[in-house]
DNA sequence: TCGTTTTGACCATAA
DNA sequence: GTTATGGTCAAAACG
Protein backbone atom coordinates (compact mmCIF):
# COMPACT_ATOMS: atom_id res chain seq x y z
CA UNK A 1 0.00 0.00 0.00
CA UNK A 2 2.84 2.26 0.77
CA UNK A 3 4.08 1.94 -2.49
CA UNK A 4 1.39 3.89 -3.94
CA UNK A 5 2.28 6.72 -6.30
CA UNK A 6 -0.82 8.81 -4.98
CA UNK A 7 0.14 12.62 -4.64
CA UNK A 8 -0.75 14.84 -1.79
CA UNK A 9 -3.38 17.00 -3.66
CA UNK A 10 -1.01 19.74 -3.77
CA UNK A 11 -0.78 22.40 -6.60
CA UNK A 12 1.00 20.48 -8.86
CA UNK A 13 0.88 21.64 -12.29
CA UNK A 14 -1.39 23.94 -12.20
CA UNK A 15 0.19 25.93 -9.26
CA UNK A 16 2.87 26.81 -11.65
CA UNK A 17 1.19 25.95 -15.17
CA UNK A 18 -1.12 28.39 -14.97
CA UNK A 19 0.37 31.25 -16.83
CA UNK A 20 -2.76 33.42 -16.85
CA UNK A 21 -2.85 33.18 -12.73
CA UNK A 22 -2.41 36.38 -11.46
CA UNK A 23 -2.53 35.52 -8.20
CA UNK A 24 0.17 36.44 -6.09
CA UNK A 25 0.99 36.46 -2.97
CA UNK A 26 0.11 39.99 -2.13
CA UNK A 27 2.43 40.77 0.69
CA UNK A 28 5.39 40.89 -1.05
CA UNK A 29 6.08 43.79 -3.45
CA UNK A 30 8.67 42.86 -5.54
CA UNK A 31 11.31 44.86 -6.57
CA UNK A 32 11.80 45.88 -10.57
CA UNK A 33 14.99 44.01 -10.25
CA UNK A 34 16.37 42.32 -7.22
CA UNK A 35 20.05 42.89 -6.11
CA UNK A 36 20.54 38.99 -6.82
CA UNK A 37 20.22 40.22 -10.35
CA UNK A 38 22.17 42.57 -9.80
CA UNK A 39 25.14 40.42 -8.21
CA UNK A 40 24.82 38.00 -10.89
CA UNK A 41 24.02 39.60 -13.20
CA UNK A 42 26.21 42.32 -12.20
CA UNK A 43 29.09 40.85 -15.12
CA UNK A 44 26.12 40.78 -16.72
CA UNK A 45 26.23 36.57 -16.01
CA UNK A 46 23.27 37.00 -18.19
CA UNK A 47 21.34 35.20 -15.86
CA UNK A 48 18.96 37.46 -15.40
CA UNK A 49 18.83 38.76 -18.85
CA UNK A 50 17.88 35.86 -20.77
CA UNK A 51 14.85 36.05 -18.25
CA UNK A 52 13.31 38.92 -19.64
CA UNK A 53 10.13 38.08 -17.61
CA UNK A 54 12.11 37.04 -14.73
CA UNK A 55 10.26 33.81 -14.67
CA UNK A 56 13.62 31.66 -15.21
CA UNK A 57 14.67 29.60 -12.74
CA UNK A 58 17.73 30.44 -12.72
CA UNK A 59 18.52 32.08 -9.65
CA UNK A 60 18.98 35.34 -10.94
CA UNK A 61 15.98 34.20 -12.79
CA UNK A 62 14.60 34.09 -9.89
CA UNK A 63 15.15 37.46 -9.21
CA UNK A 64 16.76 36.15 -6.12
CA UNK A 65 17.17 39.04 -3.54
CA UNK A 66 19.10 38.89 -0.84
CA UNK A 67 17.27 42.11 0.03
CA UNK A 68 19.01 44.57 1.94
CA UNK A 69 19.73 42.86 4.21
CA UNK A 70 21.76 40.50 1.59
CA UNK A 71 24.82 39.63 3.05
CA UNK A 72 27.87 38.96 1.49
CA UNK A 73 29.49 35.48 2.82
CA UNK A 74 32.80 35.96 3.71
CA UNK A 75 33.31 32.47 2.49
CA UNK A 76 33.55 34.26 -0.84
CA UNK A 77 36.34 36.28 -1.20
CA UNK A 78 36.43 37.04 -4.44
CA UNK A 79 34.78 40.55 -5.28
CA UNK A 80 33.24 39.00 -8.24
CA UNK A 81 29.88 40.07 -8.05
CA UNK A 82 29.34 38.20 -11.30
CA UNK A 83 29.49 35.08 -9.83
CA UNK A 84 26.99 32.59 -10.12
CA UNK A 85 25.45 31.79 -7.31
CA UNK A 86 27.13 28.06 -7.58
CA UNK A 87 30.33 29.90 -8.21
CA UNK A 88 29.51 31.65 -4.65
CA UNK A 89 28.74 28.76 -3.09
CA UNK A 90 32.16 26.66 -4.78
CA UNK A 91 33.70 29.50 -3.51
CA UNK A 92 32.51 28.98 0.02
CA UNK A 93 33.05 25.44 -0.37
CA UNK A 94 36.67 26.30 -0.91
CA UNK A 95 37.32 28.26 1.97
CA UNK A 96 39.02 27.61 4.61
CA UNK A 97 36.41 26.25 6.50
CA UNK A 98 34.45 25.07 4.19
CA UNK A 99 37.00 22.71 1.76
CA UNK A 100 35.88 19.94 0.95
CA UNK A 101 38.49 18.14 -1.17
CA UNK A 102 36.30 15.70 -2.99
CA UNK A 103 34.43 18.67 -4.19
CA UNK A 104 34.50 18.87 -7.76
CA UNK A 105 35.90 22.95 -8.40
CA UNK A 106 34.34 22.81 -11.86
CA UNK A 107 31.94 23.42 -10.10
CA UNK A 108 31.91 26.61 -9.20
CA UNK A 109 32.93 27.87 -12.86
CA UNK A 110 29.86 26.32 -13.99
CA UNK A 111 27.52 27.42 -11.57
CA UNK A 112 24.63 29.89 -12.74
CA UNK A 113 26.73 31.75 -14.19
CA UNK A 114 27.91 29.15 -15.86
CA UNK A 115 24.96 28.00 -17.81
CA UNK A 116 24.17 31.64 -19.16
CA UNK A 117 22.46 33.04 -15.88
CA UNK A 118 20.37 30.58 -16.18
CA UNK A 119 17.68 32.86 -17.27
CA UNK A 120 15.69 31.72 -19.89
CA UNK A 121 17.26 28.42 -19.95
CA UNK A 122 16.31 27.21 -16.49
CA UNK A 123 13.28 28.29 -17.24
CA UNK A 124 12.04 25.69 -18.62
CA UNK A 125 13.68 23.09 -16.87
CA UNK A 126 11.91 23.94 -14.36
CA UNK A 127 8.79 24.38 -15.54
CA UNK A 128 8.04 21.51 -17.29
CA UNK A 129 4.41 22.77 -17.94
CA UNK A 130 3.16 25.53 -17.19
CA UNK A 131 4.54 25.52 -14.08
CA UNK A 132 7.01 28.00 -15.30
CA UNK A 133 5.16 29.92 -16.90
CA UNK A 134 2.78 31.04 -13.93
CA UNK A 135 6.04 31.03 -12.09
CA UNK A 136 7.29 33.91 -14.46
CA UNK A 137 3.85 35.22 -14.76
CA UNK A 138 4.07 35.10 -10.37
CA UNK A 139 8.05 36.45 -10.36
CA UNK A 140 7.65 38.86 -13.03
CA UNK A 141 10.84 40.55 -14.04
CA UNK A 142 13.04 41.20 -11.29
CA UNK A 143 10.64 39.33 -8.95
CA UNK A 144 12.89 38.27 -6.17
CA UNK A 145 12.68 35.41 -3.50
CA UNK A 146 12.38 36.74 -0.48
CA UNK A 147 15.87 36.45 1.15
CA UNK A 148 13.55 35.39 3.94
CA UNK A 149 13.10 32.78 2.00
CA UNK A 150 14.19 29.52 3.48
CA UNK A 151 14.60 26.21 2.19
CA UNK A 152 13.66 23.70 5.12
CA UNK A 153 15.61 20.83 5.00
CA UNK A 154 13.76 17.58 6.72
CA UNK A 155 15.26 16.17 10.09
CA UNK A 156 17.07 13.47 8.38
CA UNK A 157 18.44 15.49 5.70
CA UNK A 158 21.87 15.28 5.61
CA UNK A 159 23.91 17.68 2.86
CA UNK A 160 26.70 15.49 3.84
CA UNK A 161 24.72 12.47 1.94
CA UNK A 162 25.11 14.68 -1.05
CA UNK A 163 28.53 15.72 -1.06
CA UNK A 164 29.35 11.88 -0.49
CA UNK A 165 27.70 11.48 -3.48
CA UNK A 166 30.35 12.32 -5.98
CA UNK A 167 29.46 10.42 -8.33
CA UNK A 168 25.56 10.86 -8.23
CA UNK A 169 23.36 12.88 -6.84
CA UNK A 170 22.07 11.18 -3.70
CA UNK A 171 19.07 12.62 -4.96
CA UNK A 172 15.99 11.32 -7.18
CA UNK A 173 13.97 13.35 -9.59
CA UNK A 174 11.17 12.68 -6.98
CA UNK A 175 12.77 14.43 -4.98
CA UNK A 176 14.16 16.45 -7.06
CA UNK A 177 11.28 17.71 -8.33
CA UNK A 178 8.74 17.65 -5.05
CA UNK A 179 11.87 20.07 -3.58
CA UNK A 180 11.74 21.74 -7.08
CA UNK A 181 7.99 22.37 -7.11
CA UNK A 182 7.80 23.24 -3.71
CA UNK A 183 10.48 25.73 -3.74
CA UNK A 184 9.35 26.98 -6.86
CA UNK A 185 6.04 27.57 -5.13
CA UNK A 186 7.51 28.57 -2.11
CA UNK A 187 9.37 31.56 -4.21
CA UNK A 188 6.70 32.35 -6.17
CA UNK A 189 4.14 32.61 -3.79
CA UNK A 190 7.04 34.72 -2.04
CA UNK A 191 6.95 32.45 0.81
CA UNK A 192 9.62 31.00 2.47
CA UNK A 193 10.67 27.40 2.31
CA UNK A 194 12.20 25.92 5.23
CA UNK A 195 13.55 23.18 5.78
CA UNK A 196 13.27 22.09 9.03
CA UNK A 197 15.36 19.56 10.27
CA UNK A 198 14.65 18.04 13.76
CA UNK A 199 18.37 17.11 15.35
CA UNK A 200 16.55 13.76 15.51
CA UNK A 201 18.76 10.66 15.01
CA UNK A 202 16.60 9.18 12.19
CA UNK A 203 15.99 10.31 8.76
CA UNK A 204 12.89 11.68 7.81
CA UNK A 205 11.93 11.32 4.26
CA UNK A 206 9.69 13.11 4.50
CA UNK A 207 11.64 16.27 4.44
CA UNK A 208 14.24 15.02 3.11
CA UNK A 209 12.43 15.20 -0.29
CA UNK A 210 12.06 18.56 0.46
CA UNK A 211 15.89 19.16 0.20
CA UNK A 212 16.25 16.29 -2.82
CA UNK A 213 15.08 19.17 -4.72
CA UNK A 214 18.68 20.99 -4.22
CA UNK A 215 20.48 18.38 -4.77
CA UNK A 216 18.58 16.57 -7.49
CA UNK A 217 19.32 19.85 -9.70
CA UNK A 218 22.63 19.11 -8.87
CA UNK A 219 22.44 15.56 -9.82
CA UNK A 220 20.92 16.43 -13.63
CA UNK A 221 24.16 19.03 -13.56
CA UNK A 222 27.27 17.80 -14.68
CA UNK A 223 29.23 15.79 -12.07
CA UNK A 224 31.33 18.22 -11.79
CA UNK A 225 28.43 21.03 -10.77
CA UNK A 226 27.50 18.08 -8.20
CA UNK A 227 27.75 20.60 -5.45
CA UNK A 228 27.69 19.71 -2.86
CA UNK A 229 24.32 19.76 -1.86
CA UNK A 230 24.87 21.24 1.13
CA UNK A 231 22.24 23.17 3.34
CA UNK A 232 23.08 26.30 1.69
CA UNK A 233 22.41 24.33 -1.50
CA UNK A 234 18.83 23.80 0.04
CA UNK A 235 18.29 27.14 0.02
CA UNK A 236 20.03 29.80 -1.27
CA UNK A 237 22.11 27.05 -3.37
CA UNK A 238 18.87 25.51 -3.81
CA UNK A 239 17.50 28.43 -5.42
CA UNK A 240 20.93 28.94 -7.35
CA UNK A 241 21.37 25.68 -8.29
CA UNK A 242 17.85 24.49 -8.64
CA UNK A 243 16.98 27.62 -10.28
CA UNK A 244 19.95 28.12 -12.08
CA UNK A 245 21.33 24.60 -12.87
CA UNK A 246 17.97 23.73 -13.95
CA UNK A 247 19.05 23.47 -17.37
CA UNK A 248 15.92 22.76 -20.11
CA UNK A 249 18.15 20.48 -21.66
CA UNK A 250 19.29 18.58 -18.65
CA UNK A 251 15.91 18.49 -17.61
CA UNK A 252 13.34 16.51 -19.39
CA UNK A 253 10.29 17.99 -20.81
CA UNK A 254 8.62 15.72 -18.80
CA UNK A 255 10.27 16.84 -15.50
CA UNK A 256 7.38 19.16 -15.13
CA UNK A 257 6.39 19.81 -11.79
CA UNK A 258 2.94 18.62 -12.19
CA UNK A 259 2.88 17.22 -8.35
CA UNK A 260 4.42 19.56 -6.04
CA UNK A 261 3.89 17.82 -3.07
CA UNK A 262 5.91 14.80 -4.63
CA UNK A 263 8.40 14.25 -2.76
CA UNK A 264 8.65 10.36 -3.07
CA UNK A 265 6.16 8.98 -0.62
CA UNK A 266 2.92 8.63 -0.51
CA UNK A 267 0.21 10.26 1.54
CA UNK A 268 -3.23 10.18 2.37
CA UNK A 269 -5.04 13.31 3.09
CA UNK A 270 -6.81 12.49 6.19
CA UNK A 271 -7.90 16.34 7.36
CA UNK A 272 -8.76 20.17 5.91
CA UNK A 273 -9.04 22.38 8.19
CA UNK A 274 -9.01 26.46 8.44
CA UNK A 275 -6.91 27.68 10.65
CA UNK A 276 -6.88 30.93 12.24
CA UNK A 277 -3.89 33.42 11.08
CA UNK A 278 -3.98 31.33 7.95
CA UNK A 279 -5.26 32.77 4.95
CA UNK A 280 -5.78 29.52 3.20
CA UNK A 281 -6.48 26.01 4.56
CA UNK A 282 -4.59 23.55 5.61
CA UNK A 283 -4.44 19.94 4.69
CA UNK A 284 -3.49 16.88 6.73
CA UNK A 285 -1.52 14.67 5.21
CA UNK A 286 -0.13 10.69 6.24
CA UNK A 287 2.15 8.66 5.23
CA UNK A 288 0.30 5.92 3.92
CA UNK A 289 3.04 3.43 4.38
CA UNK A 290 1.91 1.18 6.69
CA UNK A 291 3.31 2.10 10.38
CA UNK A 292 5.06 5.16 9.34
CA UNK A 293 4.41 7.96 11.59
CA UNK A 294 4.89 10.93 9.09
CA UNK A 295 2.49 13.41 8.88
CA UNK A 296 2.80 16.74 6.63
CA UNK A 297 0.52 19.79 6.94
CA UNK A 298 -0.24 21.44 3.67
CA UNK A 299 -1.60 25.13 2.90
CA UNK A 300 -2.78 26.51 -0.10
CA UNK A 301 -3.91 29.33 -1.38
CA UNK A 302 -7.14 29.33 -3.39
CA UNK A 303 -5.02 29.00 -6.88
CA UNK A 304 -3.47 26.09 -5.56
CA UNK A 305 0.14 27.28 -4.32
CA UNK A 306 1.47 25.89 -1.55
CA UNK A 307 1.97 28.70 0.48
CA UNK A 308 3.63 26.13 3.04
CA UNK A 309 4.17 22.55 3.95
CA UNK A 310 5.14 20.91 7.14
CA UNK A 311 6.43 17.64 7.57
CA UNK A 312 6.33 16.11 10.98
CA UNK A 313 7.87 12.96 11.91
CA UNK A 314 10.32 10.51 10.70
CA UNK A 315 9.60 7.74 7.80
CA UNK A 316 10.47 4.18 9.18
CA UNK A 317 10.82 2.97 5.25
CA UNK A 318 12.46 3.71 2.50
CA UNK A 319 10.65 6.28 -0.32
CA UNK A 320 8.61 4.14 -2.90
CA UNK A 321 10.72 3.59 -5.80
CA UNK A 322 8.67 4.44 -8.18
CA UNK A 323 9.14 7.98 -9.67
CA UNK A 324 11.39 7.83 -12.01
CA UNK A 325 9.06 7.17 -15.36
CA UNK A 326 7.07 9.80 -13.51
CA UNK A 327 9.97 12.32 -13.81
CA UNK A 328 11.31 11.56 -17.11
CA UNK A 329 14.41 11.89 -15.27
CA UNK A 330 15.31 8.70 -13.65
CA UNK A 331 17.28 8.95 -10.27
CA UNK A 332 17.46 5.22 -10.10
CA UNK A 333 20.95 4.35 -9.20
CA UNK A 334 20.98 6.97 -7.08
CA UNK A 335 21.30 6.08 -3.58
CA UNK A 336 17.77 6.34 -1.90
CA UNK A 337 17.36 9.83 -0.01
CA UNK A 338 16.59 8.66 3.21
CA UNK A 339 20.15 6.65 3.03
CA UNK A 340 21.95 9.42 2.17
CA UNK A 341 20.74 11.35 4.75
CA UNK A 342 21.88 8.43 7.15
CA UNK A 343 24.89 8.03 6.22
CA UNK A 344 25.40 11.75 5.36
CA UNK A 345 27.11 13.86 7.48
CA UNK A 346 25.73 16.99 8.29
CA UNK A 347 28.84 19.03 9.58
CA UNK A 348 30.09 18.35 6.54
CA UNK A 349 27.76 20.69 4.85
CA UNK A 350 27.78 23.70 7.80
CA UNK A 351 31.76 23.73 7.33
CA UNK A 352 32.76 25.39 4.79
CA UNK A 353 30.10 25.73 2.65
CA UNK A 354 28.33 28.83 4.16
CA UNK A 355 25.60 27.27 5.22
CA UNK A 356 24.49 26.97 8.35
CA UNK A 357 22.37 24.51 9.67
CA UNK A 358 19.79 25.39 11.54
CA UNK A 359 17.64 23.64 14.03
CA UNK A 360 13.75 24.01 13.91
CA UNK A 361 14.04 26.10 16.85
CA UNK A 362 16.43 28.57 14.57
CA UNK A 363 13.58 28.26 11.78
CA UNK A 364 10.89 28.91 13.61
CA UNK A 365 12.64 31.68 15.22
CA UNK A 366 13.65 33.38 12.20
CA UNK A 367 10.06 33.87 11.66
CA UNK A 368 9.34 34.46 15.00
CA UNK A 369 8.72 37.97 16.54
CA UNK A 370 11.83 39.54 17.87
CA UNK A 371 11.11 38.72 21.37
CA UNK A 372 11.10 35.58 20.09
CA UNK A 373 14.34 35.23 18.65
CA UNK A 374 15.77 37.12 21.19
CA UNK A 375 14.92 34.48 23.82
CA UNK A 376 13.91 36.58 25.87
CA UNK A 377 10.91 39.53 25.90
CA UNK A 378 11.74 42.49 24.23
CA UNK A 379 14.71 43.20 26.63
CA UNK A 380 17.64 45.49 25.55
CA UNK A 381 19.63 43.25 27.56
CA UNK A 382 20.39 42.00 24.65
CA UNK A 383 24.24 40.51 25.40
CA UNK A 384 22.97 38.30 28.28
CA UNK A 385 19.74 37.58 26.11
CA UNK A 386 21.56 36.44 23.28
CA UNK A 387 24.53 34.78 25.11
CA UNK A 388 21.70 32.38 26.61
CA UNK A 389 20.22 31.97 23.51
CA UNK A 390 23.42 30.39 21.83
CA UNK A 391 23.94 28.88 25.04
CA UNK A 392 20.33 27.47 24.85
CA UNK A 393 21.59 26.23 21.29
CA UNK A 394 24.62 24.36 22.52
CA UNK A 395 23.14 23.10 25.73
CA UNK A 396 19.59 21.83 24.25
CA UNK A 397 18.75 18.38 25.04
CA UNK A 398 18.86 16.36 21.24
CA UNK A 399 15.38 15.30 22.92
CA UNK A 400 14.06 18.40 21.99
CA UNK A 401 14.85 18.45 18.67
CA UNK A 402 13.56 15.12 17.89
CA UNK A 403 10.24 16.13 15.77
CA UNK A 404 11.52 16.47 11.94
CA UNK A 405 9.62 19.63 10.70
CA UNK A 406 10.21 20.91 6.83
CA UNK A 407 8.45 23.54 5.98
CA UNK A 408 7.83 25.73 2.93
CA UNK A 409 5.64 28.79 4.42
CA UNK A 410 4.90 32.01 3.88
CA UNK A 411 5.76 34.05 6.39
CA UNK A 412 3.85 37.15 6.01
CA UNK A 413 0.73 35.01 6.57
CA UNK A 414 1.87 32.81 8.91
CA UNK A 415 2.37 33.30 12.39
CA UNK A 416 4.33 30.56 13.92
CA UNK A 417 4.35 29.50 17.35
CA UNK A 418 7.81 29.32 18.14
CA UNK A 419 8.68 27.02 21.15
CA UNK A 420 12.27 28.03 21.76
CA UNK A 421 13.88 31.07 21.06
CA UNK A 422 16.44 30.49 18.98
CA UNK A 423 19.42 32.73 16.91
CA UNK A 424 18.87 33.57 13.68
CA UNK A 425 22.29 33.07 12.45
CA UNK A 426 23.40 34.50 8.79
CA UNK A 427 26.93 34.05 8.36
CA UNK A 428 28.20 37.52 6.21
CA UNK A 429 30.78 40.02 5.82
CA UNK A 430 30.66 42.51 8.60
CA UNK A 431 30.64 45.06 6.38
CA UNK A 432 27.58 43.76 4.68
CA UNK A 433 25.81 44.27 7.77
CA UNK A 434 26.56 47.52 8.07
CA UNK A 435 25.33 48.48 4.86
CA UNK A 436 22.64 46.43 4.18
CA UNK A 437 20.61 49.72 3.45
CA UNK A 438 19.16 50.24 7.16
CA UNK A 439 21.04 52.17 9.51
CA UNK A 440 22.49 50.98 12.66
CA UNK A 441 24.33 51.95 15.54
CA UNK A 442 26.63 50.34 17.57
CA UNK A 443 26.14 49.80 21.49
CA UNK A 444 27.29 47.57 23.03
CA UNK A 445 30.03 44.54 22.57
CA UNK A 446 30.26 41.93 24.22
CA UNK A 447 32.95 38.83 24.14
CA UNK A 448 31.02 35.51 23.75
CA UNK A 449 32.17 32.15 25.57
CA UNK A 450 34.07 29.97 22.91
CA UNK A 451 34.88 32.36 20.76
CA UNK A 452 37.87 34.86 21.26
CA UNK A 453 36.01 37.14 19.00
CA UNK A 454 33.30 40.14 20.40
CA UNK A 455 30.49 39.96 19.31
CA UNK A 456 28.82 43.34 18.47
CA UNK A 457 25.75 44.58 19.12
CA UNK A 458 23.77 47.30 16.87
CA UNK A 459 20.22 48.85 16.79
CA UNK A 460 18.76 50.27 13.88
CA UNK A 461 18.94 54.13 14.12
CA UNK A 462 15.64 54.79 13.19
CA UNK A 463 13.16 56.09 15.82
CA UNK A 464 10.91 54.13 17.14
CA UNK A 465 12.61 51.18 15.28
CA UNK A 466 14.15 48.10 17.77
CA UNK A 467 15.41 46.39 15.42
CA UNK A 468 18.88 44.85 16.31
CA UNK A 469 21.54 42.62 14.75
CA UNK A 470 24.27 41.03 16.63
CA UNK A 471 27.74 40.64 14.97
CA UNK A 472 30.16 38.07 15.62
CA UNK A 473 32.99 36.59 13.75
CA UNK A 474 33.27 33.01 13.70
CA UNK A 475 35.50 31.66 16.35
CA UNK A 476 36.78 29.38 13.08
CA UNK A 477 37.15 31.88 11.11
CA UNK A 478 37.69 35.64 11.51
CA UNK A 479 36.29 36.30 8.02
CA UNK A 480 33.18 34.71 8.55
CA UNK A 481 30.90 37.06 10.10
CA UNK A 482 27.87 35.30 12.19
CA UNK A 483 24.69 38.13 11.73
CA UNK A 484 21.62 37.72 14.31
CA UNK A 485 18.82 40.30 13.37
CA UNK A 486 16.12 40.75 16.11
CA UNK A 487 12.93 42.44 15.12
CA UNK A 488 11.44 43.79 12.18
CA UNK A 489 11.98 47.33 10.27
CA UNK A 490 9.05 49.60 10.85
CA UNK A 491 10.01 51.87 8.43
CA UNK A 492 11.82 51.78 5.11
CA UNK A 493 15.15 51.44 4.23
CA UNK A 494 17.01 54.71 4.30
CA UNK A 495 18.41 56.25 1.54
CA UNK A 496 20.73 54.44 0.19
CA UNK A 497 24.66 55.05 1.69
CA UNK A 498 27.54 56.61 -0.23
CA UNK A 499 28.84 53.36 -0.43
CA UNK A 500 29.67 52.29 -3.29
CA UNK A 501 30.82 48.79 -2.72
CA UNK A 502 27.79 47.62 -1.21
CA UNK A 503 25.39 45.07 -2.94
CA UNK A 504 23.08 45.95 0.07
CA UNK A 505 22.79 49.65 -0.55
CA UNK A 506 22.38 48.98 -4.06
CA UNK A 507 19.38 46.83 -3.08
CA UNK A 508 18.31 49.67 -0.82
CA UNK A 509 18.28 52.11 -3.35
CA UNK A 510 17.41 50.15 -6.50
CA UNK A 511 13.24 49.79 -4.61
CA UNK A 512 11.84 50.13 -1.53
CA UNK A 513 10.14 47.29 -2.43
CA UNK A 514 13.06 45.03 -0.93
CA UNK A 515 12.28 46.55 1.94
CA UNK A 516 9.22 43.97 2.65
CA UNK A 517 12.09 41.34 2.11
CA UNK A 518 14.09 43.27 4.42
CA UNK A 519 11.81 43.25 7.39
CA UNK A 520 11.39 40.03 6.78
CA UNK A 521 14.82 39.89 8.08
CA UNK A 522 16.10 39.27 5.00
CA UNK A 523 17.43 35.77 6.66
CA UNK A 524 18.24 34.86 2.87
CA UNK A 525 18.87 31.88 3.29
CA UNK A 526 17.52 29.99 6.02
CA UNK A 527 18.64 26.72 5.43
CA UNK A 528 17.21 24.59 8.30
CA UNK A 529 19.22 20.96 8.50
CA UNK A 530 18.62 19.13 11.12
CA UNK A 531 21.40 16.42 11.94
CA UNK A 532 22.18 13.91 14.36
CA UNK A 533 25.29 16.12 15.92
CA UNK A 534 22.60 19.12 16.40
CA UNK A 535 24.82 20.99 13.75
CA UNK A 536 23.44 24.46 13.88
CA UNK A 537 21.52 25.49 10.66
CA UNK A 538 23.77 26.67 7.53
CA UNK A 539 23.35 29.30 4.89
CA UNK A 540 24.68 30.53 2.30
CA UNK A 541 25.20 33.99 1.09
CA UNK A 542 26.07 36.11 -1.42
CA UNK A 543 29.27 38.30 -1.23
CA UNK A 544 30.15 41.35 -2.62
CA UNK A 545 33.28 41.43 -0.67
CA UNK A 546 34.93 40.42 2.24
CA UNK A 547 35.98 41.39 5.44
CA UNK A 548 39.37 41.69 5.97
C1' DT B 1 -13.92 -2.97 -5.32
C1' DC B 2 -10.54 -0.30 -3.43
C1' DG B 3 -8.23 3.66 -2.15
C1' DT B 4 -8.50 8.55 -1.67
C1' DT B 5 -10.79 12.81 -0.72
C1' DT B 6 -14.14 15.48 1.58
C1' DT B 7 -15.97 17.26 5.58
C1' DG B 8 -18.37 17.67 9.91
C1' DA B 9 -17.60 16.16 14.45
C1' DC B 10 -14.75 15.04 18.12
C1' DC B 11 -10.62 15.29 21.02
C1' DA B 12 -6.49 17.49 23.00
C1' DT B 13 -4.17 21.33 24.43
C1' DA B 14 -3.38 26.00 25.73
C1' DA B 15 -4.87 30.46 27.24
C1' DG C 1 -14.30 25.51 33.87
C1' DT C 2 -14.74 27.91 29.47
C1' DT C 3 -13.26 29.11 25.13
C1' DA C 4 -10.36 28.99 21.15
C1' DT C 5 -7.59 26.55 18.13
C1' DG C 6 -5.29 22.79 16.02
C1' DG C 7 -5.28 18.09 14.91
C1' DT C 8 -7.54 13.74 14.03
C1' DC C 9 -11.32 10.61 13.18
C1' DA C 10 -14.49 8.46 10.38
C1' DA C 11 -18.53 8.13 7.45
C1' DA C 12 -19.90 9.41 2.98
C1' DA C 13 -18.70 10.57 -1.54
C1' DC C 14 -15.76 10.22 -5.39
C1' DG C 15 -12.78 8.28 -9.01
Amino acid sequence: MGEREKEPPLPSTTSFSSSSSSSLRPKITLPPRTSMETLFNGGGGGSGGGNSSGSGLGLSGLGFSPGPMTLVSSFFNDNDECKSFSQLLAGAMTSPAAQRPSLPPPMAAEGVGGRGGGGGDDDKSFSGGGGEERYQQNRPTGLAISPSSIFTVPPGLSPAGFLDSPGQGPFGMTHQQALAQVTAQAAQAHTHVHIQADYSSSLSAAPATSLTRLPASTTNTTAHQQVPPSIPDSGVANQSSDFSHFDQRSQPSTFAVDKPADDGYNWRKYGQKQVKGSEFPRSYYKCTFSGCPVKKKVERSLDGQVTEIIYKGQHNHQPPQKRAKDTGNSNQGNPDFASQVQSGNLNKLKEGTGLYLMSKKDQESSQATPEHLSGTSDSEEVGDAETGVDEKDEDEPEAKRQSTEVRVSEPASSHRTVTEPRIIVQTTSEVDLLDDGYRWRKYGQKVVKGNPYPRSYYKCTTVGCNVRKHVERASSDPKAVITTYEGKHNHDIPAAKTSSHNTANSIASQSKQDKVLAEKHSLINNMGLGNNEQQPIARLRLKEEQIT
